[in-house]
DNA sequence: TTCGCGACCTATCATTGATAGGTTGACAGG
DNA sequence: CCTGTCAACCTATCAATGATAGGTCGCGAA
């Protein structure tokens, strides 16, 4: 080791975080050992107990981390101007941007199988998702001028359209998908052009 | 244990899938240990490997006899007659059944974050699969006259928007979601409603 | 210079999926 | 009714995993 032996606490945590970071998408969360993460930061396996309580709360940092970036450019985009239609569809835009970016932030925020971490003691990632969605909702409930079940459901159902091109894009990355750009635009084209009939 | 102490191989193996599924539907597939299915089955843990390669084989069955009620349904739902939008519709409302009723399977198919499982090399879960998406790509052919990227990325958006509801209802059930039936029924309508235009 | 704190290490644990090799019950041929 | 073969089953064990216990030693304060 070139470097000292021992490194300031918040250092040695970012090391950490940004090691493990790489070899997450890389390799996939659930394929990466404490072991390994160690190593790559050259420090031994118990020594990362010392900077995070457990596996996955690295995993859980770096998502909540992710998803401060996730929740300021949805909220960028709804505030930004144009047509309610234009607004909803550059929040689509960033989702599924920020959704194929940070794939493995995004998998444990919105497709936790394969982890044990609940995402719902964790309220960073929990705030950042809840907020993000009230302001699609809140997009839904201005145009509409109702505040019912059924714009309620047209906001989730949203919400569902646009993960789902991400989770299955994430999921099934093998299947013979057409250009991922055409894909997109005309998923978000479609989603959007209806959404407030 | 009041059972004779071996089993025709036959009839064991289906023991085994059926408290694995049991397991696995109340406890999610990956905190399923073979000691666990060994041990509600009233075997040895290793005597499992008798019968199976490995756990996720366990797995990897159930999900086949599963996707090959899958693929029975969508063409049955497609095969039926009324216009092209009653068909997709009724596709849409099968699919959304299926991986709602059959969770553990659907997981495993499209949402295998978490297990090792790869699906491309399973034969019978892919070609379920890909045979399941060709019936609805060839229902928007039919409609569209075409068999352009513009018609396969409708299709695959589609799908797509099927997907995301049953995943975000199965990976985040805690979510103060609208009424189930209503928030189906509103997203089959909305994908449905447009899909040929 | 000395002392204490804490970042780090080695040793170890329980649990996991999986394998090796012996044991025993069931069934066929005599 | 014996006897040999086959295989389903068992116990013992492995390597890898996440996690903990307890000692060591360098760095900054007194």
């Amino acid at each position: 080791m070139a470097q000292s032996k021992t490194l300031r606490p918040a250092d040695r945590r970012e090391q950490i975080l940004q090691h493990a970071q790489r070899l997450f998408v890389a390799d996939g969360i659930q394929h990466v050992s404490t072991r390994q993460i160690a190593q790559a930061v050259g420090i031994s396996q118990p020594s990362l107990y010392a900077h995070f309580k457990s596996r996955d709360a690295i995993a859980v940092e770096l998502s909540e981390r992710a998803f401060a970036l996730f929740s300021g450019r949805m909220a960028a985009a709804a505030a930004a101007g144009g047509s309610a239609i234009d607004r909803l569809h550059r929040m689509g835009t960033e989702y599924v941007a920020f959704g194929l970016e940070h794939s493995a932030a995004y998998r444990v925020a919105f497709m936790l199988e394969g982890t044990d971490i609940d995402v719902a003691g964790h309220d960073a990632i929990h705030t950042a998702g809840m907020s993000s969605f009230k302001i699609l909702h809140d997009l839904f409930r201005e145009v509409r001028g109702a505040d019912d079940d059924q714009t309620a459901a047209r906001a989730q159902s949203t919400w569902a359209s646009m993960h789902g091109l991400v989770a299955l894009l994430l999921a099934r990355s093998n299947f013979p998908w057409v250009d991922r750009d055409l894909l997109v635009r005309q998923h978000l084209n479609f989603v959007c052009e209806h959404a407030f009939d």
